[in-house]
DNA sequence: GTCTATACGGCGATAGAC
DNA sequence: GTCTATCGCCGTATAGAC
């Protein structure tokens, strides 16, 4: 296999268990095991453990900006104001399918004291809130408004509060009410 | 000094670090230094990294229902709907003073893969969502944009955003926005 | 391009003195 | 109640063969 292959692979392996465990908490040999290859594999392709990382990072924001472009692209200006939040909403839930994707996104953002990795946090949230002001012309309410919605879905996605959506009714009640569309795929991601 | 004094002492130092570099990333001895003691005492006290964690947890849920209470018990069901929301957010926001309180807490909430850490996070998340759905008689939509708002903060917190507050007019927007009340305390505590 | 073997450092935890 | 000394593990990274 050519070696960019295997990047996209090992990369994609990386997020679903950074998603998983964050970046401290995850070894480069899960990733290895994850990915099918050796553990120096994954360090000797990326060098180290915090640039296989900030990879992951750039992956999840392009994967993330490049969503939200193909709804307005689909958009085109004519609808409904309303009727293009509820799509980005869409969107973002979309991206739970995509194992360890907001979760990896959101453990970066709690990595602010780093001075590498925080800093390309920080860039990276602020590429999205760009995107939603000047691209999609959200106000700066808007914006705010569904950035909170979005780091509350991705807080529950951290406390994989999902696994007790039968067991208890006030959870079932919490996430029906905090996922703007169904939350299959939130109860499928948070199970997987 | 008594045992007891020393343990609400390493939980405050603890909570702090915590705060800063997360479960996995913060070492004992780092908070060992931050309280001024030896690295196995503060395994000694608390039996191991994980309790130690617990016990910051609990404190951290504690202190937020306490300043939750308190706004309860100061309005009495005499005001209106919208000053009482405007008084849990202020409330929220004073909590920043208390050094890592809310950060740990979001750092629990990225920890649901963890059998022991996360469901206590669970569990701590549930209790604030009972409190406001039940004592404090917000209805679910209010709740959901209420805790929606609190984690925007809380990963506002995360990324050290406030950090940039001068240095860029897009996150002078974006914090001015996403906080209920004046960004003072916030910048205060992403500086400190 | 990918592996095995291994060096090296760091961290949580224990032992035991004072 | 608190410290010093230290063990043992684990994880990243390197060396070098195939």
């Amino acid at each position: 296999m050519k070696a960019e292959d295997r990047r996209a692979l090992i990369i994609d392996a990386a997020m679903a268990v950074f998603g998983d465990t964050g970046y401290v908490g995850t070894t480069t040999d899960q990733i290895a095991r994850e990915a099918g290859v050796s553990q120096p594999y994954v360090v000797r392709m990326f060098g180290t453990k915090e640039k296989l990382f900030l990879a992951v990072l750039d992956r999840a924001l392009t994967r993330l900006l490049e969503s939200f472009r193909e709804v307005l692209a689909d958009d085109a200006g004519g609808g409904e104001r309303d009727e293009l939040h509820r799509r980005f909403g869409t969107a973002y839930i979309d991206l739970l399918r995509e194992r360890g994707l907001l979760a990896s996104l959101m453990h970066a953002f709690l990595l602010g004291t780093d001075p590498i990795i925080g800093k390309a946090a920080r860039c990276g949230f602020l590429d999205v809130y760009r995107f939603l002001r000047t691209e999609a012309d959200f106000t700066a309410e808007e914006v705010s408004e569904f950035l909170a919605g979005g780091m509350l879905i991705n807080t529950m996605l951290g406390t994989r509060m999902a696994d007790d959506y039968d067991s208890d009714p006030l959870v079932r009640e919490l996430l029906d009410t905090a996922l703007p569309t169904k939350v299959e795929h939130l109860i499928e991601a948070g199970r997987a």
